[in-house]
DNA sequence: AAATGTATGAAACTAAATTTCATGATGATC
DNA sequence: GATCATCATGAAATTTAGTTTCATACATTT
């Protein structure tokens, strides 16, 4: 905690009922502050627009701006962020909705090494770049991810497929090569048509990549390569919002990877189709 | 010299005359900025208070209330090249790159209020709890977006549609009722399948709500309601990482600000579904 | 030379921060 | 136990700051 947030905490005693609420609620939610305004605070604090002046010159200094500007001086510098999801209960208005999406993402991204495993994430890395043939299959909230890899992985020149059908899909599966790779993405590991599809490849001699929530769940008890996403405390509301973005940051770190190690074999195409997009927007 | 920084000079050939004197005068003097008003700062740079507002628009942040955030942010930690992606250059190791894109995709997350207006959002939320179909359209990068919208509105209830073809999405739009909704998903603002639909579905009396980066593009303009992604450094490794990054959680952002005012309507028929996926799970 | 487009600052407008002020609570004094 | 002083507090008024609009000027094109 950073000399500003220390030096709230150090006065609470010294402040006044309302103050104290002020200063509570910085504490609990400090890089919120930055984006909010005196009448918004005094709501979210449950005291009043002059209390929130007063309680900046208690602590200190002059102004709500000037405030604000400390805090988030002081927040930059310290790269803290707290994990709680808990806060969609309250009566939203749709901007706190935002920034509150803003937070439980970038919180989930960041909780990803505790799940990642480094070793399997290089294996994932290796087997990618030997394979020729990739399928991307996810259902639901997955079916994102999976498109996402679809596109990035086609731009990397494998021969790629992302298709919904279940059925359609299977019949490909015969023609796989020992080289080639499921990617089976699925937040539980339970989702049947994913399952199904992993163990005919893994009959049929491709490896499965699964993305998926580190618990043992079927999926990552089969897979070859286990890619884990961190289980984040789970509401209704939030769905799988917050999985969603663990699922492409994987992704997006196995393209980059895989894309340094393929390195200047694809740069000609990849910068050929490029400068045809942007041809072609005039 | 920070990312905020360096972008800013970079763009100084870019910019009309009274924006470069700004910018000069924000790169001579960086840290007086955060404590100036906009009238000072159009008084000390020889320009107009107008011209103070323009130039934070011009260089990618939505307002001079973000502008000076972002400033203080960036001055209290020179020391950190965080944006720096040169990383791709040396020899890092696979859980490099991975840590990198975790970095990348969180800055860029957090970056967003710079460039989302509050009250767009606000429009964007009551213009979409009052229409009845939505079209979600987004091509290459964009298109993960895409669907993930289609997915989860169509979990809300909404007739969506997502789908690649042009011509496809062109036969529909004439059935458009007033208060439907195109959801138009283009980083660049500047891709020509989106426009062409866009003024399409415009003449035929539909809200086109962009979902694009801040700047002077042909969709900006054109938008009924614009929520901007804030511009991020970009780099051809990198690509569209970080954007697509943002375009989905405004999109998150979106969906649980109209879960939230629909509310109780929905919540049977969500729930419903939900226990079905569960129990096709054994 | 007319027409179109772009850039610009003045002024109107809107939003946010700050101050003032009335009220009610607490506690000390007679 | 009544009275007065003090303090904390939030509602409302005021002031200040930020943003948008609009008319004008300038440049560019046809």
């Amino acid at each position: 905690m950073g000399p500003l947030l220390t030096r709230i905490k150090d006065s609470l005693p010294s402040l006044s009922e309302a103050e104290k609420k002020m200063g509570l609620y910085v504490l609990k939610q400090p890089e919120l502050i930055p984006n909010m305004t005196t009448k918004e605070l005094s709501q979210k604090s449950g005291t009043s627009e002059s209390s929130v002046v007063r309680f900046c010159k208690s602590i200190g200094i002059g102004s709500f701006k000037s405030f604000k500007l400390e805090l988030v001086k002081e927040l930059a510098m310290n790269e803290e962020k707290l994990t709680d999801f808990n806060f969609l209960q309250d009566k939203s208005e749709p901007y706190d909705i935002f920034q509150k999406v803003t937070h439980v993402n970038t919180s989930a991204i960041e909780a990803i090494p505790t799940s990642l495993d480094r070793k399997e994430f290089q294996k994932a890395v290796h087997t990618v770049n030997h394979a020729e043939r990739l399928i991307f299959y996810g259902v639901g909230g997955s079916a994102t991810a999976a498109v996402d890899g679809y596109y990035k992985f086609t731009k990397l020149g494998y021969a790629c497929t992302a298709h919904q059908d279940f059925h359609f899909l299977l019949s490909s599966i015969p023609y796989l090569k020992k080289n080639d790779v499921i990617m089976a993405i699925s937040m539980s590991g339970k989702t049947k048509d994913v399952l199904e599809l992993s163990r005919f490849a893994q009959k049929e001699g491709a490896s499965v990549i699964a993305i998926t929530n580190l618990d043992k769940s079927p999926l990552y008890k089969e897979a070859d390569i286990r890619l884990c996403t961190p289980i984040v405390e789970h509401d209704y509301r939030i769905g799988s919002i917050p999985s969603r973005m663990t699922q492409l940051t994987i992704i997006d770190a196995l393209y980059l990877s895989v894309f340094k190690t393929k390195g200047e074999d694809v740069l000609p195409q990849y910068h050929e189709a490029r400068n045809e997009v942007i041809r072609l927007r005039r």
